[in-house]
DNA sequence: CTTAATAGTATCCTTTTTGATACTATACAA
DNA sequence: TTGTATAGTATCAAAAAGGATACTATTAAG
């Protein structure tokens, strides 16, 4: 397949994806199934509320997650992923395989500097 | 394959992917092979060259793009995929391929959006 | 009456990204 | 000598993203 660039729809997942917390939000999900607000909060170390907020307001928006509020007091807010959410599934494993290998692709590299520099 | 949030390498791969530019730039080097600055400029419309040039040293300083240099007068610098670059090919398509659906998702929600209303 | 717990908002500030515009070097051609 | 083409830099401004902090509503427990 040649993806015609005029054409390209890589904006719309990557969109989706984008932003310094949603790959670890959604993997936290597909790891536990449902989390509550605070215990992705617990989870995502360094994330303010805002920001929790917003990413998972806009992963709703996408239909990604799905938000369930239990009329309680103190509230209880659960999120997962939905079936649809599901879908993203292929795209994270394959980047996070390729993002692995690069790791190790820019460490030799480095390597190979650092012995050409001491020759 | 779980992937361990803690462990995740997906903002790698999306570090590389991401930018307003990146993605075409790129699909336009793999369906060409090779172009040069001023083509790449043509052919990605509303692109500065300042923009152009900051994503394309990105992409060369990851080894994902090469760039030659013709000692001529006026210049002539030739952009073009490594081998190892190639490797990002799987993911641009499988988020091309998502993105499409995504697209039609969007749309039948909306339709059923605006069903509802009018009943 | 006060305090605690949860899931947020609201406001302001800083940093990062992106954009607009002007400028440069060089060799050849007219 | 002036203009042209190419591949850039440099500088400043605007917009978007992210962060810090304070504040709110609600009910039950003490």
């Amino acid at each position: 397949m040649t993806i015609e660039p005029e054409l390209c729809k890589v904006e719309d997942a990557l969109g989706i994806l984008v932003g310094k917390w949603k790959p670890i939000i959604l993997l936290h999900l597909m790891k536990h199934g449902t989390q509550r607000f605070s215990e992705l909060k617990r989870n995502v170390p360094g994330i303010t509320q805002k920001m929790l907020t917003k990413q998972l307001r806009e992963l709703e928006d996408e239909d990604i997650i799905e938000r369930v509020v239990y009329p309680q007091v103190p509230p209880k807010v659960e999120y997962s992923i939905t079936e649809y959410g599901r879908s993203l599934d292929p795209i994270l494993a394959a980047m996070h395989e390729w993002g692995t290998n690069h790791t190790i692709h820019k460490q030799q590299k480095l390597m190979k500097k650092t012995t050409e520099q001491s020759s």
